[in-house]
Order: structure tokens, then C-alpha cells, then sequence
DNA sequence: TGCGCATATAAGTATATGCCTATATACTAA
DNA sequence: TTAGTATATAGGCATATACTTATATGCGCA
């Protein structure tokens, strides 16, 4: 057994379930490495702008992940005081990086947040 | 990064989808610790036997436990060869022992399997 | 062979999910 | 204030899911 802190059974399936959309575990993949927007993920997955609006709040409602304001935009990011955050960690090391995503979005000149 | 065989996000995503139901999840958990056939899942869960078979069959389906026929009954059991084995296994890990619910089973006389 | 137990499958139903389009809200900048 | 961009919400639809009851299949044993 790690010394992870254990989460119950109904957390983790309330996490898992969302993490068995495939769009949603890729974006959380790509959170695991870069914090991003709902415009980007629009891009990205070339996907209708409420349909991520959509799966951005499942996610944020839950407090899987986190919202910020920064002008504009409203930047997302995987919220470390979550629950069953070592957990959703140890599943997003386990798959592989996304960055090419974030490669082509700075190619098309259309990545917004900094860092 | 763990030093774990990564696993693609479309393999992971149909893995976590199954593991994102509650019954489903409690059963691995259990699957993790204790092989078990499913006539103690009814009596666990007391739920219907066609709901547990099919709930079962939907895990065996994409390879993530495997039966073994002993006897009368099949003994079902996480199956190591499943591509994201180290994956689900780490996920279990750090969810609580479910070990009343087989006491309890032992208790009643019910317990089928030995190991 | 035939009965009993364990499991699987079929069919039906209610609810959940994921997507869309249309529209509302919120912020920025002229 | 007004236009433009970013995001959220509402409503609708097609499909997926989880359960049920009824029935079929498979194995062990008298």
C-alpha cells in the first residue's frame, strides 16, 4: 500500500466516472502539465464552445479542478486541495503527455495563458 | 513521472468509465484483496444476479479481470496481463479495505472461494 | 438421465450522458 | 456606451447506462 491518503469508495468513483470521458482525461492530462482555458480546449479539441463549458463545470463542480480570472479569460487549473488529488495525479503520470496539443495551438498563434 | 508503462488516454478512459461506478469500483476493490465468484457479489451487494453478471462481464469484456471455472462456481480475479493493470492497481490501492464486506459474507456461511 | 444450483443472456424501461444550437452574461477596449 | 470576445446556461435530441424480470445454458451429483 503507498502512504497515500485514502479517499472513499464514493469520491472516487464520482472522480473516476468523469475521468472516463475520454475528452475530459485528456483534458485533464494536458491540466496536469499547463493550465488552460475554455477557448483553447475549444481548439483543441475542434469541439462546440458549450460543449467544453460543459465539461469544464462537471469537473469544477466537483472541485477537481479550479478557476481564475485573468482578463479576459478565465484560466483553469487541477485544484490541489481536491479530495482525491494524489489519486487523479497518480492516474494522469501514468498516461502518456499531451503537449503536442499544446504545440500546434501555439503554431496556430492561438495559446492564451502564460506559463 | 512513475516509472510505469504508459497507457494510452483511449485505453485509460474505457478503464476508469467502468471504475466510475460505485458497484463496479467496490467490486475491484474487494477483486484486489480476495477473488470472488458472483454469487457473493449478490449476496454483498444485494443486488440482482443478472445485474451483477452483467456488471462483471462489462469488466471481463475488456480484459480487466479474468474467470477461472472451480467447480461449480467462477472465480473471478484481477487480471495481471491487462494492459492498464498497474494503473487500476495503484487507483485501488488507495481506497479503503472493503474486507467487512467478506467477514460479513464468512459470517452468513457464505463465502464460497478459498483463498 | 434428471434435478438443483450458478451463471449468462434477452428484452424492456427509466434515467443519465454528451452533443448540438440559441441565447444570456461578463469582461475589455474604443 | 457600444462592439467584440470569452464563457455560461437553457433546451432539445440521440445514445448509453443500470436496473429489472423472464428465460436459457452449464456443471455437479444422485
Amino acid at each position: 500500500m503507498l502512504a497515500k491518503e485514502a479517499i472513499s469508495i464514493d469520491k472516487a468513483s464520482t472522480a473516476l466516472k468523469l475521468m472516463g470521458d475520454k475528452t475530459r482525461l485528456t483534458m485533464l492530462r494536458i491540466l496536469a502539465d499547463h493550465d488552460c482555458c475554455v477557448c483553447e480546449f475549444v481548439e483543441i479539441f475542434q469541439m462546440s464552445q458549450p460543449s467544453v463549458s460543459q465539461h469544464v463545470r462537471k469537473m469544477k463542480d466537483i472541485g477537481m479542478i479550479k478557476e481564475q480570472r485573468k482578463g479576459q479569460w478565465i484560466v483553469y487549473s487541477l485544484d490541489e486541495s481536491f479530495e482525491g488529488y494524489d489519486m487523479i495525479r497518480s492516474i494522469l503520470e501514468q498516461l502518456p503527455a499531451q503537449d503536442h496539443h499544446l504545440e500546434q495551438l501555439i503554431e496556430k498563434g492561438k495559446r492564451v495563458s502564460c506559463n
